[in-house]
DNA sequence: CTGAAAGCGCTTACAG
DNA sequence: CTGAAAGCGCTTACAG
């Protein structure tokens, strides 16, 4: 068998530096090096560098019975690493990593096979919490929530059943915000431009959005609510569908960017501009945001700090910290609102 | 101790199915399930399902000396993910192992520490082999290298001391493919946005662009060549010293998309449009090419591909396929041209 | 097709 | 401040 790396171990270094390999681990650990003589450690640290000597940390994982890996949990790999939005979420677990021993890795479920191969759950291995992107529907059977037996801090889009520590940005708050944002611009006769159904994530930002509205006297016909499925093309068939001009709608509110995109391009391709004839505001400020024309004016959705925030959480709690209640809680991350160029303020004409 | 995974370990299996931990073990790899008994290896399964058995991967790595990951080294974690260089790179290598029942792991050389903590070489930890990005700094030091010991495919910008394996782009194709299509739009007063001199992409894309022309005898005056450094800003500057209307230029070719980016933001400055009055054209095809105003001409930088390749190469050498010749191998990926609008075919005025 | 034995290189728990 | 012993949960090499 080939070894991969090179065969210093700890014994190596112990009878060099002529001490018991329990002295050379406690040198090795930060935690414990106090408790060696220091002439001893000096004498070991030299002997370790001579031999360029580096732990085997499979053994450590094995003896230690933890992996110092946490994983990120995705329902798949492809162009994960193209898109904005994981983008965002590896960046910030990676951030908060950078001050921490931990590493992290992908972890996706493979798609179901027919025939168990003894290999189903493999791509759990070998982490010692998990960072759940969305809820999984994997997950929606809590059997296989028990199966995988790890920590786990979800972020965005909540499941209602099994509730791990869950964080998210501030949705409510986001929809009152574009609304008090319209509001303020004059806008009275809005439509609004809705997720799936399933999407707790839509739900709440509608949820905020009307609320504000309400309050301020401005009620949103129901005909004004059209569903979009997150997608770009979804937006511009719905507002294809829907958006009449005798109707006088003067803004949109899209639950998300990418409905924005497709509404702009839409409401363009009828002739009417944005955001001189018709206002859009959008939600997530996501990359393209500020370089589509006209630039969009949305609501910030923090990813970044919200995947730093869920690593944080998760790693306090593998190292022992804040054990209580871990699960139940929900951690919640403020937005706001980011003014750019895609709504003007209303004038009669 | 708290265990983070289940206890269920190959014994429990084997008891339980009434075999010995070696059968077990059998039927929990492909290459050896056909050496179990059908019957056997039915009960096993069964008992393995039912007690949702999942083997330790660190006592697997430890027992088999190897971890199944590859490493992905880099010079530092912070915006790796946001940017479009490692994000490509990423995804070619995630595309690669997809296939694969390896895993990746991102490495970073910490910064360097005055003080040693026993932990300097950590970072190359549990992994049976490496990409590199670029040829990293710290392996400028032959000691350093044979420190990690370790099999290694380095991706673009080699380096002469030593030499792993090393996949690139067709950088000189590159080079070529620019010159050619600026000359067939009638191009023969150019100038070129070099890179730093110690970078070899740079330098063979600058090659292949003089090769080309002078094969049409067309000379580029030394005065022609402004040297940048890969950044936006530094070709903004360089443009702007070294740009004259005298010097009748009719196109300006950029060794990177950034560059270019910058060399038309300094001409716009200077009133001069692109293309109208004058032609860029950048190399890389790096992710905001399409959307910059005007959308770049370029030439591809197959950066996914090329990920893909070295890691395919990687796991064939670990898998102990290729061994012979491992090192001291270049791959090379083919470039092609990217037309957009920031070339206009040359009109005499 | 199956198994008993040894060992991978560490850490834990305990003793002094 | 230091060490001897046991064990983590697998795989390898060998035997049958």
């Amino acid at each position: 068998m080939r070894r991969l790396k090179s065969k210093v171990t700890i014994y190596d270094i112990a009878r060099e530096a002529d001490v018991s390999i329990m002295t050379v681990s406690r040198a090795l650990h930060p935690e414990s090096r106090d408790k060696v003589a220091p002439s001893t450690l000096k004498s070991i640290e030299a002997v370790i560098r001579r031999f360029n000597y580096t732990p085997n940390s499979a053994a450590q994982n094995l003896s230690a019975a933890r992996t110092k890996t946490i994983g990120i949990l995705l329902s798949h790999f492809r162009n994960v690493f193209l898109s904005d939005y994981y983008s965002k979420i590896l960046s910030g677990v990676s951030n908060e990593l950078l001050h921490s021993d931990y590493r992290f890795k992908i972890v996706a479920l493979k798609e179901r096979r027919t025939k168990w191969d003894g290999y189903r759950f493999k791509t759990a291995e070998g982490v010692d919490g998990l960072i759940a992107i969305h809820w999984h529907p994997y997950f929606s059977n809590r059997e296989n929530l028990n199966i995988l037996d790890l920590p786990c801090v979800v972020i965005n889009d909540p499941q209602r059943k099994v509730r791990p520590h869950f964080v998210c940005c501030d949705n409510v708050k986001g929809g009152e915000l574009a609304a008090e944002y319209l509001f303020s611009k004059g806008h009275r006769r809005i439509a609004v431009v809705t997720g799936p159904a399933w999407s707790q994530d839509s739900r709440e930002r509608v949820t905020g959005f009307k609320g504000y509205l309400k309050r301020m006297n401005v009620l949103i016909p129901k005909n004004f609510f059209w569903n979009g499925n997150f997608l770009d093309d979804d937006a511009y068939s719905a507002v294809r569908k829907h958006f009449r001009k005798e109707d006088r709608i003067s803004a949109i509110f899209c639950v998300n960017d990418h409905m924005a995109y497709g509404t702009i391009r839409q409401l363009k391709e009828q002739g009417i501009a944005c955001p001189q004839q018709i206002s859009v505001i959008g939600f997530d400020d996501e990359g393209g945001a500020r370089h589509f024309d006209p630039p969009l004016t949305t609501i910030h959705h923090p990813v970044i700090e919200i995947a730093q925030k869920a690593t944080e959480i998760l790693i306090n709690y593998l190292k022992g910290k804040n054990q209580r209640n871990f699960y139940l809680k929900k951690t919640i991350i403020p937005v706001s609102l980011i003014e750019r160029n895609s709504v003007k303020a209303f004038k009669k004409r």
